[in-house]
DNA sequence: ACATGCGGGACTGCCCGTTCAT
DNA sequence: ATGAACGGGCAGTCCCGCATGT
C-alpha cells in the first residue's frame, strides 16, 4: 500500500519525529539533559504533549538510537556468507561506519558518550543495547544455520554486545579514547579467543 | 575503638537499610512493583522520605543486589591461581552458589527474573550489571598480571557480563529455563571460542 | 576586651565566614545558584553543615552584603553636618564607591544584578534592603535633630531605599545600564522634588 | 462566544484558585503560617499538589494580594488628569479604600501585618511590592506624558513604593499604629519635598 | 563539644487520563 | 471529533533544624 519511502503520512510522521529529536538534542546541548524539561522541548517544536509522548514514550528515548539495530542486522546479512560470525559482525560495523559521514559518526559517538555519562540515560542505553542481543542472535543463527537458542549463538551475541557496552563505558570514563578503534580491537580479542 | 562490625551507629544504619528493603520487597510481593509507592514503603517502615532516598537513591535500587559484585570479586581472587580467567570465573560463580542456601538462591533468581521483566527495573539492572565490568576487569587483570585496560582483559570482562545479561533476558522471556545451567553453558561456549 | 580588630577567635571566625562565602560565590559563578547545593559548598570548604548554618542562616544569605548597611550609616555620619539629608546620602554613596577599587565595585554590582534576577534571591535582597530603612532613618534623624519616627524622616528613608530598589531592578532588566549613574540621577530627582 | 466572565473553564479555574486560598487563609488563621503545611491545605481542599503549585508557585504566594497592582493602576488612571502624580496616587489609594468595606480593609491590613512579621513572607511581600514599581511607573508616565524610563518617573515610583514598605514595616513593629494614616502622612511628606 | 544522621517539608518534573473547546 | 488544556499521582531533590552518639 505504501511505496518504498512510505506515503505522505509516513513522511510527515518521520519529519515530526526528526524535528522533535533535533530540537531536543539542541536544547540538551545548550542547557544539559536534566535542565531541559519536556515542556521546553514541546514549546520549542510547537507540538502538543500528547504528540510528543506518542513519538517518544519517555524523555530518555530521545537519546536512544532507534534504527541502529535493524541497520546492523541488515549489514550483517549482507556480509559474505563464508565469513564466521565475528568477522562478519566486524565487517558489518565497518560497513555502517563507511556509509555514514565522518561528522555524523562523531556526532553519534558524542551522543553515545553523553548518554553513557548521565545515570538515567545510561540505564536506558544499556537496556537498549541488551535488547539488541536477540536481534543479533537471530541474524547470526541464520548465517550459521543454527537455532537462535543455541548456547553458542546466544553466547556470541551476548559477548559481542557486552564488549560493546564495556568499550562504551571505558571510552566515556577516559574521554580522549577513540570508541571505534577500541571496539574493533576488543571484538578482535573475542575472535582470537578469551584465553587469558 | 570500633569492633569488627563497627560502632552502634554503623549497626543501626545497616538495620535501617535492611528494614526498608525487607518491607519493600514484602510489599512488592503483595501488590507488585508499580502498585507499591515509595510512600507506602516509608509509611510501612516508619522512616522519612529523606531517609529512604539516603539509603536507596532510586526506587529501583531496592531490587538491585548490592553486594554481589564484591562477593564475586572475592570469590574470583580465591580461585586457584593456575586457572585461566574464564574457568576461574565459572568456579567463582559455583562457589557463590554453593555458599548460599537453595532457597536463598531460588529467591535471588526469582527477583532477578522479576527485575528483568519490568522495564524500569530491567534498565537499572542492566546498568548495574554493566557497572560490574570494571570490577571484573580489575580482578582478572590481577590474576593474569595484565593491566585492566588491556583490550584482552576488557573484552573478557565485557563478554562475560554480556553473556550473563543475555542469559538473564533469555531465561526471563522463556520462563521455565534454569538460569544457572544456561549461564554455565554459555560461559563454557565463551571458553571454547566463538568460532561459529 | 578585644582590640580594634578583635581577638584571635574573632579573626578566625571572620576567616571561616569569608572562606565559605568565597567558595560559594565561586561555585555559583561556575554552575549557577540553583545548581549549587549547600552540600557542594560545605564539601568544598570542608566544614560541617552545622558550621555553615551557624554563619549563614539560609543559603540566600550567602549573596547578601552583610556590612553595607553599617558602612553606609558610618559614611553618612561622616558627611559635613550642614548638608541636607539627601545630598549627604549621595555623598556617602560616593564615599563608599571611592573607597572601593573599581573591580571590587564591578564585582559587587555584578552580584547585585545576579541576585536581582533570581526570584529567591531577589526576595531576600529586597527584604534586606527594606531592613536598611530604619538604619538610615536613625542616621538621618541624628543629623537633622529629629526623631526617627518623624514622618518626614521615615518618608526620606523609605523613598531613598525605594529608589535604590527601583534602579536595581531596572538595571537588572535592561542589562547594559550603569547602576551607579542611574542611582545618582534618581536620587537627584528625589532632591529636586517629585512634582511631576 | 464567551460572556463577560469567560467560558466554563475560566470560571472553574477561578473557583479552584479561590477555594485553595480561602482554605489556606482559614488554616493559617487557626494554626499559624508555619504550622500549616501545604499538605494540610491540599488535603483540606482536596486537590493534588501539582494543582496547588500550578495556582500558587510558592506557599508564600497564598498571602500575596494578586489584584492590587492592577486595581491601583486603574484607580490611578481614573484620577482627574490635572492632578500631579503624588496627589493622584494618594487619591487612588483613598478610592481603593472607599470601595472596600471596613472589615475587608481591616482584614487586609491584618494580613499585611502578619505577612510583614514572618521572615519568609516579609521577603516575598517586599519583592512583590518592588514589582509594583514598573506598573506604577507606566501609569504615572502615561498621566504625565513622559517615558516610563524617565528618571523622574522612576524616582517617583520607587519612592512611593519605598515609602509604602517603610510604613508597613514601621506599623508592623509598632503594632498599635494605623497603617492608613501613616501611609498618607508619609506620602504627603514626599509631596512637600524631602528637604530635611 | 561537635559533627553526623535523620526528619520534615517545600518544591519540581515526568507522565497519563479526562475534560472542555473548537 | 480532534486536540489542547487541565488535573492528578508519584518519584525525586534540596534546605534546614533537631537529636544522637562519638
Amino acid at each position: 500500500m505504501a511505496g518504498r519511502a512510505g506515503g505522505l503520512r509516513e513522511r510527515k510522521k518521520a519529519k515530526t519525529r526528526a524535528a522533535i529529536q533535533a530540537e531536543a538534542l539542541r536544547l540538551f546541548g545548550e542547557r544539559g539533559y536534566d535542565a531541559t524539561t519536556v515542556d521546553d522541548i514541546i514549546e520549542a517544536v510547537q507540538v502538543s504533549a500528547s504528540t510528543f509522548y506518542r513519538y517518544f514514550p519517555t524523555k530518555a528515548d530521545l537519546v536512544l538510537p532507534g534504527t541502529w539495530g535493524p541497520m546492523l542486522v541488515d549489514a550483517l546479512a549482507a556480509q559474505p556468507p563464508h565469513l564466521a560470525a565475528l568477522p562478519a559482525l566486524r565487517g558489518a560495523l565497518r560497513t555502517l561506519q563507511a556509509r555514514a559521514s565522518a561528522e555524523a559518526l562523531d556526532h553519534a559517538f558524542g551522543w553515545l558518550s553523553l548518554a553513557a555519562s548521565i545515570p538515567d540515560l545510561r540505564a536506558a542505553l544499556m537496556s537498549h543495547l541488551a535488547s539488541l542481543m536477540p536481534l543479533i542472535a537471530v541474524a547470526v543463527a541464520a548465517r550459521a544455520g543454527r537455532a537462535p537458542e543455541d548456547p553458542a549463538v546466544r553466547a556470541l551475541a551476548g559477548a559481542a554486545v557486552g564488549v560493546g557496552m564495556g568499550v562504551l563505558l571505558a571510552a566515556t570514563d577516559n574521554p580522549p579514547s577513540d570508541f571505534r578503534t577500541l571496539l574493533d580491537e576488543s571484538l578482535a580479542q573475542l575472535e582470537i579467543g578469551l584465553t587469558i
